[in-house]
DNA sequence: TTGACTTAGTGTCAATCACACACGAAAAGG
DNA sequence: CCTTTTCGTGTGTGATTGACACTAAGTCAA
């Protein structure tokens, strides 16, 4: 693995390389962005958008910036999920990835491929293709993860528009926890919570009584936070 | 940092290192190994045990090797953190650690210094020295995750001689927590949660009634954990 | 031997929380 | 105006949590 090339180190280093799960909510499903690779190891395989870290560079911007390059995207949460190091993963050579997951809103973009990614599409949790680089194992912990993370903190609001219905709310639990949860109980304990915002709104769509709007107020979770506050769904 | 040596790569890379939140619980307090640094940055400060991770490891056996290689010490309980890499952590260059964290039982091991480490020693988690490399900050996250892990998983008794009473065990997790919990209260959810068997013996000692002896029982949890079983202290 | 001291070990009651469960309200469309 | 569809709401019951105080068993010293 000795060479001639630019940078070089006493000992051998492993290349190191940020991955995003990035989670969506559409068509009531949670979806996952993967990027078809349009480079050399497994060309025309699915893979988690992702890249070389730079020297000087923060693993959460790189993260970031991966993201914005390969699929033009500005995550509204992101958090490390953790290192995945296994040798054998590339099949070039020991490349150690810190991973990261990310929650967006997915009609706030238009999915552009770039870089290395020959197209970046949604997909559902439910129905992966075999990915690349054993990214498979990534994202299982990443839903492990999320489904953990929602039942404590409120994540959730960032897969939903700025205004939404209750009912859009139960849904994408549903669809996170992957199980069905009983109505009344389910605006009972959220609006016990007291973090969302009647709006002055309805949504009137469809032959039937129209739905109330809410707004998540970041403010009010601040403010219950920092007095050290436990929230389980 | 482009140079001469035995290495070299396309592009540069950041060092890649391992370092290790090792806990222990001595004195009825939670402490944390570190060793005292007898190589070049920060020489004579204290910091976490680790070191650079080779080509072709995985990095959970990197973890393990640096840490018997510095402090001879062999962990029970041995889980990945998460990633820490600002720019900036290391005055040398761009160096990205993997944290783990790991549970010991103190009384196992003769603590032996070795590698560039000029000793390594027990410190409580509440009077922690200045660190090197930020590693405070690391720390920091360690406990956080011990406590929100003690809650819900029986990792605690990797830091428990193999017998111990129950109110060893109490001490334990308020020594964790922080905080006093209620003996009976307590008592009553440990025995409730059936994974500990009472031994045939007592220890007996000063001057007062002596305490049941009990040992955990891993197999009981392996059974309870594959029903998904959900434990909450 | 007896009394003082120390930690081990135990049960109840009240309040709260979790969960199951069914129907009227409001709008649209024919 | 009747049908259809989703929205929105309250109660009762069983389970869980949390507060709380005394007896048990041993050691030691007088």
């Amino acid at each position: 693995m000795s060479g001639k090339k630019g940078f070089s180190y006493e000992y051998a280093r492993p290349a190191l390389t940020v991955d995003c799960v990035v989670f969506g909510f559409g068509g009531g499903e949670l979806e996952v962005l993967l990027i078809e690779r349009g480079l050399d190891p497994y060309v025309g395989w699915w893979a988690l958008p992702g890249g070389f870290v730079r020297v000087g560079e923060d693993l959460g911007e790189a993260a970031g910036r991966e993201l914005s390059e390969e699929a033009g995207i500005d995550a509204g949460y992101l958090e490390q999920l953790g290192a995945f190091g296994a040798p054998g993963r590339d099949p070039r050579e020991h490349v150690v990835s810190v991973a990261y997951w990310a929650l967006v809103r997915p009609g706030d973009y238009r999915l552009a491929a770039a870089t290395d990614a020959v197209a970046a599409r949604w997909h559902g949790v439910g129905e992966l293709p075999r990915l690349a680089f054993y990214h498979g194992e990534i994202v299982g912990v990443a839903v492990e993860r999320l489904r953990a993370r929602v039942r404590h903190q409120p994540v959730g609001f960032n897969l939903l528009p700025e205004k939404f219905t209750l009912t859009e709310l139960q849904g994408l639990y549903e669809a996170i926890l992957g199980e069905g949860l009983d109505k009344r109980n389910f605006r009972k304990r959220v609006l016990a919570l007291d973090l969302l915002t009647a709006l002055p709104e309805e949504r009137r769509e469809g032959a039937h009584r129209p739905a109330q709007l809410y707004r998540f107020d970041p403010d009010k979770y601040a403010v219950l936070e920092r007095r050290g506050f436990h929230f389980e769904l």
